[in-house]
RNA sequence: GGGCGAAUGGCGGAACUGGUAGACGCGUUGGACUCAAAAUCCAAUAGUAGCAAUACUGUGAGAGUUCGAUUCUCUCUUUGCCCA
C-alpha cells in the first residue's frame, strides 16, 4: 500500500487551481456574496507562523462558505511601505522598491504553498503607483472637503537621524536605532480631520455587534467621550491676560480649587519666553515624557507665574496659577483647574507646592468631618464644604447642578470632550506614498493637480545621508504647475493610510480612473468576515472606519457605512524560549530533547534553560519556519496542526509532537480511504450495518456545520480525529453498509475547508467533480431509535438507561423499577418527585 | 487606580439554551511486533480507598439560587489584556 505522498499530491490540486482559476472572483448578483479579508502582510522577508495562522483561519471560512454556495471575494496584497524596507536598504545599499518586490515575490511564493483560495488577479500592492496614485486623490478629495489641514505639532525628535519618530519607536526617551535622547520638536505636518467623526465613530460602534467586545471598549475608551464643562476663569495680575479657559469634568469640586495649571505650550507661556528659569523648567518637563503614563507616573513639577485665579463660584478666592508638566496642550485647552482633595494627580502637586488641600466630597460612610488626608478621593459621595451644593450626591446630581448655575451666570458652559485628537499623517520618510502638495514662495500650500497625478517617488534616492532623502533631491523637489515654480512636500503619508482603504480596493483592482468604482463596492462591501491581530484594535481598524466615512462624507454614492461587519481577532503563536549557559537566547533548532532534559545540540554537557512560552519573535529566536515545516509535513498537515491545539482567539502554543501528530493523522486517514475503497470494490455490503454510519455522518455535519459557523476549528479538529476513530472501528468487521460510500463523500467534504488538498484528491479519487456542496444532515437521523438516557436518584447519577427514543415517564419508571442496579437505592423508599427531561435525564427524588 | 476577560487532569483543551464533567490531541505507563531501536498496533491514564464490582471527592476559594451548577448571582484570590 502507498503512503500518502502530500509533496505530489498537493504540487498537482495547487496546480489545478491555478489553472481551473478556481478563485476567481466575479460580481454575480444571482448569488449572495461573502467578502473575506485578513489583514494583509507586511512583506518583511518570509512568512512567519502568525501569517500561517491568520490565512488558515480565513481560508476555511472562504472554502466553507463557497461550499455553501457564497459568492467569495476572498484576496490578497501587500502593505508594502514602511520603514523596514528603507532600513534594510540603508544597511545594505539596495533600492526599497527592489528589497520589497523580492520579498513579495517570496511571500506569495510561500503562501501559495499553504494552498489558500485566494483570488490572486486581485493582487495589490500600496508601493505601486497603480494603488497610491489613487491614494493621491483621495487626499485631495478629503482636501477639498476640509477634511485635511495642516498644522504645527510637536514630534518625537531623533537628532541623530534627523527624522521624526513614532511613540512606539521611543524606548526609555531614546529612539530606537540611534540611541539619541529624543527632542521634543515643532513641525508643520498635514492631519486628517477624524476628530470631526468622534461621536460618529462613537455610535458606529453599537452597530458592530459581531464585533469583539474587548476591541469595541478599546475604540470606545481610545475616542474618550466625557461629559464636563468649559470654565472661564478670571485672571489678576500684571500680564494683559484677563481670562483662561479650562475644560473639567467635575465642575463641582470647584469649591475645592486651590491652583490653576497651564500646559507649558499654553498661549501664557509667550510673556515668559525669555524668563530664563522657565527656559529651565520647560527643559526639565522634556524630560518626562508625552505619553499620558509617563505624565501619570513621573514627578509632577510646576513653574509659578505671576497670576492669580479667581474662583467663579467664590470670587473672594483667588488662586495661583502655575504651568504645570502634567497638562498637556492636546487635551481641552491645555488648562485644568486643579483640586487636590479628590484628584490625585492634583493632591500630589498640591503637596509639593504646599497648597490648600479643601475636602468637598464626603463618602457615604463618612461623616461632615471627613477630610482628605493621605490621597485624594475621587469616589462618589455627598458634598460638603461647598455652599449651595451641600448635600447633593457627588457627582451625579452635584455635576449637572454646577454646570447649571455656571451657564446662568455665563461664566461656563456644558461641553463634551473627546480625547480622539486628529490624525498626523506626515513621516519624514523615503518610502512611503507622497503627499500631492506643492508650496510657493509663501510656503502657502497648493495641490498638485489632478491631471499631474500620480506624484510618483524618486527611483534613484541617496539613502546614506541623514533625514529625509526626499528632502535631499533637489531635482524632485522642484515643481512647474502652471509656469509657477513650487517646491514639493518631502514628507510621505503615515502608512496606516495605505491599509485604510486596502479593502475597497480590492473589489474593483483593475479600475484605473479611481480607485474604486461604486458597482463594485456596492456589490462586496461590506467586509463580511474581517480576521487579524488584536494589536490592531484600535489605530487601523478606527483609522478605517474613518477613512470610509471621510469618503463617504458629502457623497452619496455609498450604501454603507462600517467597513468591516464582522471581526475576528486570532490569538499568536508561541512557543518555548531556550537559553544557553551563556544567558544568550537559542533557536530550537539548536536544542535537543534527552532523558526529560534540554541540551545544546551536539553538546551533552550543555543543559539548556527552559523559558516560558512566549510569542514568536526574531529577537527571542524561537521561531519556527513555516516553509521548512510545509515542506516536511505538507500543507495539509500545517494547517491541520496550527488549527487542532487551540481556539483561534486564543495564543497557541507551536509542538514539534503535535506537528508530527497532524502529519500522522492525514496518513491514517490515507489507509482508510484504501480499506473503504476496497470494501466498495468487493461489495462487502450488510446493509444491516448502514443505519450506525447514517446516524455518525449526520451528528458529524451538524457538529461540524456549527463549529465553523462558531470559529471553533479546534474541536472540528477534534471531530475529524472522532470519525477517524469511528471509521477504524467501523471498518473492522468483514461487511460494511452500503450506505458507506455515499457517507463517506459527505465526511469528506466537511474535513475540505481544513485539509483541502487531501481532501479533494479522494473526493476525485471517489468520481466525485468539482462542484462539490456542502451536505446537509437529516436532523431525524441524529436522534437515534435507541437512546442513553440518564438516571439520577437524588440529583447523582445512579444509571446510563439504554432505552427507545421518545420513551414516555411513566413506561420509563417502570422499567427502572426492573432495573437491578437502582435496588439497592428505591427499595423502600417513597418517591417524592421526578424530573423528567425528554430523551435525556430523570431524576428521581426519594423521601429520607 | 479604572475597564474587560480568564481560571477545568501532567499539558493544550471539550461540554447545545443549567441535565452523563474531562470529548479530541499531546505526554506518561504497560503490553505486542523486533536480535535491537524507530515506526506501528493494543491497553491504561482526574484523585482517594479497594483484588474487584464499586464508593467517595472533584471544574481557583467561599457562599447563594435550583431536583440538578464548569454553566446563573454575590464576595474573594490569582492571572492576562487594554486604558491611566
Amino acid at each position: 500500500m502507498e503512503r500518502y505522498n502530500f509533496k505530489i499530491i498537493e504540487q498537482k490540486w495547487q496546480k489545478i487551481w491555478e489553472e481551473d482559476n478556481s478563485f476567481l472572483t466575479k460580481v454575480d448578483k444571482s448569488k449572495k456574496k461573502f467578502y473575506c479579508l485578513e489583514m494583509f502582510p507586511y512583506p518583511s522577508g518570509k512568512i512567519h507562523m502568525g501569517h500561517v495562522r491568520n490565512y488558515t483561519i480565513g481560508d476555511v471560512l472562504s472554502r466553507y462558505k463557497t461550499l455553501k454556495g457564497f459568492n467569495v471575494l476572498h484576496p490578497m496584497g501587500w502593505d508594502a511601505f514602511g520603514m523596514p524596507a528603507e532600513n534594510a536598504a540603508r544597511e545594505n545599499n539596495l533600492n526599497p522598491k527592489d528589497w520589497t518586490n523580492t520579498n513579495i515575490n517570496t511571500m506569495k511564493n510561500q503562501l501559495k504553498k499553504l494552498g489558500l483560495s485566494i483570488d490572486w488577479s486581485r493582487e495589490i500592492s500600496t508601493c505601486s503607483e497603480e494603488y497610491y496614485k489613487h491614494q493621491q486623490l483621495f487626499f485631495l478629495e478629503l482636501y477639498e472637503k476640509g477634511l485635511v489641514y495642516r498644522k504645527e505639532n510637536y514630534v518625537n525628535w531623533d537628532p541623530i537621524d534627523e527624522t521624526v519618530l513614532a511613540n512606539e519607536q521611543v524606548i526609555d526617551g531614546k529612539g530606537w536605532r540611534s540611541g539619541a535622547v529624543v527632542q521634543r520638536k515643532k513641525l508643520s505636518q498635514w492631519f486628517f480631520n477624524i476628530s470631526k467623526f468622534s461621536q460618529d465613530l462613537l455610535d458606529g460602534l453599537e452597530e458592530l455587534e459581531a464585533w469583539p467586545n474587548k476591541v469595541k471598549v478599546m475604540q470606545k475608551n481610545w475616542i474618550g467621550k466625557s461629559f464636563g464643562c468649559e470654565i472661564d476663569f478670571k485672571i489678576e495680575g500684571n500680564l494683559p491676560i484677563k481670562n483662561i479657559k479650562c475644560f473639567t469634568t467635575r465642575p463641582d469640586t470647584l469649591f475645592g480649587f486651590s491652583f490653576l495649571a497651564l500646559s507649558i505650550d499654553h498661549e501664557v507661556a509667550a510673556f515668559y519666553k525669555n524668563d530664563e528659569n522657565f527656559k529651565l523648567f520647560k527643559e526639565e518637563c522634556s524630560k518626562t515624557g508625552t505619553t499620558e503614563e509617563a505624565i501619570a507616573v513621573g514627578e509632577k513639577i510646576g513653574f509659578k507665574t505671576s497670576l492669580l485665579a479667581v474662583n467663579p463660584l467664590n470670587p473672594k478666592q483667588k488662586v495661583p496659577v502655575y504651568f504645570a508638566n502634567f497638562v498637556l496642550m492636546d487635551y481641552g485647552f491645555g488648562a485644568v483647574f486643579g483640586c487636590p482633595a479628590h484628584d490625585q494627580r492634583d493632591f500630589d502637586f498640591a503637596k509639593k507646592y504646599k497648597l490648600g488641600i479643601k475636602t468637598v466630597v464626603r463618602p457615604h460612610d463618612q461623616d461632615e468631618s471627613f477630610k482628605v488626608t493621605n490621597e485624594a478621593y475621587s469616589g462618589p459621595g455627598i458634598m460638603i464644604n461647598s455652599n449651595f451644593l451641600d448635600g447633593l450626591e457627588a457627582p451625579d446630581q452635584s455635576i449637572l447642578k454646577t454646570i447649571d448655575i455656571l451657564e446662568e451666570k455665563k461664566i461656563g458652559k456644558k461641553k463634551i470632550n473627546y480625547r480622539l485628537k486628529d490624525w498626523g499623517v506626515s513621516r519624514q520618510r523615503y518610502w512611503g506614498c507622497p503627499i500631492p502638495i506643492a508650496y510657493n514662495k509663501d510656503n502657502k500650500p497648493v495641490p498638485i493637480p489632478k491631471s499631474m497625478l500620480p506624484v510618483k517617488l524618486p527611483n534613484k534616492i541617496d539613502l546614506k545621508s541623514k533625514g529625509n532623502p526626499l528632502d535631499h533631491d533637489k531635482d524632485w523637489k522642484e515643481i512647474q504647475i502652471n509656469g509657477q515654480k513650487l517646491r514639493r512636500e518631502t514628507d510621505t503619508l503615515d502608512t496606516f493610510v495605505c491599509s485604510s482603504w486596502y479593502y475597497l480596493r480590492f473589489c474593483s483592482p483593475n479600475e484605473n480612473k479611481y480607485g474604486f468604482n461604486y458597482e463594485d463596492i456596492n456589490y462586496w462591501m461590506p467586509v463580511d468576515q474581517y480576521i487579524g491581530g488584536v494589536e490592531h484594535a484600535i489605530l487601523h481598524l478606527l483609522y478605517s472606519r474613518f477613512f470610509m466615512r471621510a469618503i463617504n462624507y458629502k457623497n452619496d454614492n455609498f450604501k454603507f457605512k462600517e467597513p468591516f461587519s464582522n471581526l475576528f481577532t486570532q490569538g499568536m503563536v508561541c512557543h518555548e524560549t531556550y537559553k544557553d549557559k551563556n544567558n544568550l537566547w537559542l533557536s530550537p533548532d539548536d536544542v535537543e530533547f534527552k532523558n526529560n532534559k534540554y541540551y545544546k545540540i551536539g553538546e551533552k554537557e550543555h543543559e539548556v534553560k527552559v523559558g516560558p512560552s512566549e510569542s514568536m519573535s526574531k529577537s527571542k529566536k524561537n521561531v519556527i519556519d513555516p516553509e521548512k515545516i510545509i515542506k516536511n509535513y505538507g500543507a495539509d498537515s500545517v494547517r491541520l496542526f496550527i488549527l487542532s491545539d487551540s481556539p483561534p482567539e486564543k495564543d497557541v502554543q507551536w509542538s514539534e509532537q503535535g506537528m508530527i501528530s497532524s502529519y500522522k493523522f492525514i496518513q491514517k486517514l490515507w489507509l482508510i480511504h484504501e480499506e473503504i475503497k476496497k470494501k466498495a470494490k468487493d461489495k462487502k455490503f450488510d446493509n444491516n450495518l448502514n443505519q450506525e454510519l447514517d446516524i455518525f455522518t449526520n451528528k458529524l455535519i451538524e457538529k461540524i456545520t456549527l463549529n465553523l459557523e462558531k470559529f471553533n476549528y479546534n474541536v472540528i479538529v477534534a471531530n475529524m480525529y472522532e470519525t477517524y476513530n469511528f471509521l477504524s472501528s467501523y471498518l473492522k468487521k468483514e461487511y460494511v453498509g452500503e450506505s458507506t460510500l455515499e457517507n463517506y463523500k459527505k465526511i469528506m467534504i466537511c474535513f475540505t475547508p481544513i485539509i483541502p488538498h487531501f481532501c479533494h484528491e479522494i473526493l476525485s479519487d471517489l468520481g466525485v467533480d468539482n462542484n462539490i456542496n456542502w451536505p446537509e444532515y437529516d436532523k431525524k437521523l441524529i436522534l437515534n431509535d435507541y437512546i442513553n438516557l440518564v438516571v439520577q436518584i437524588n440529583g447523582k447519577k445512579r444509571a446510563i438507561h439504554k432505552t427507545t427514543k421518545d420513551i414516555n415517564e411513566e413506561s420509563l419508571l417502570k422499567d427502572l423499577k426492573n432495573l437491578k442496579a437502582l435496588d439497592k437505592y428505591l427499595t423502600n423508599k417513597n418517591i417524592k418527585k421526578i424530573i423528567f427531561v425528554k430523551n435525556r435525564l430523570i431524576n428521581i427524588l426519594l423521601n429520607d
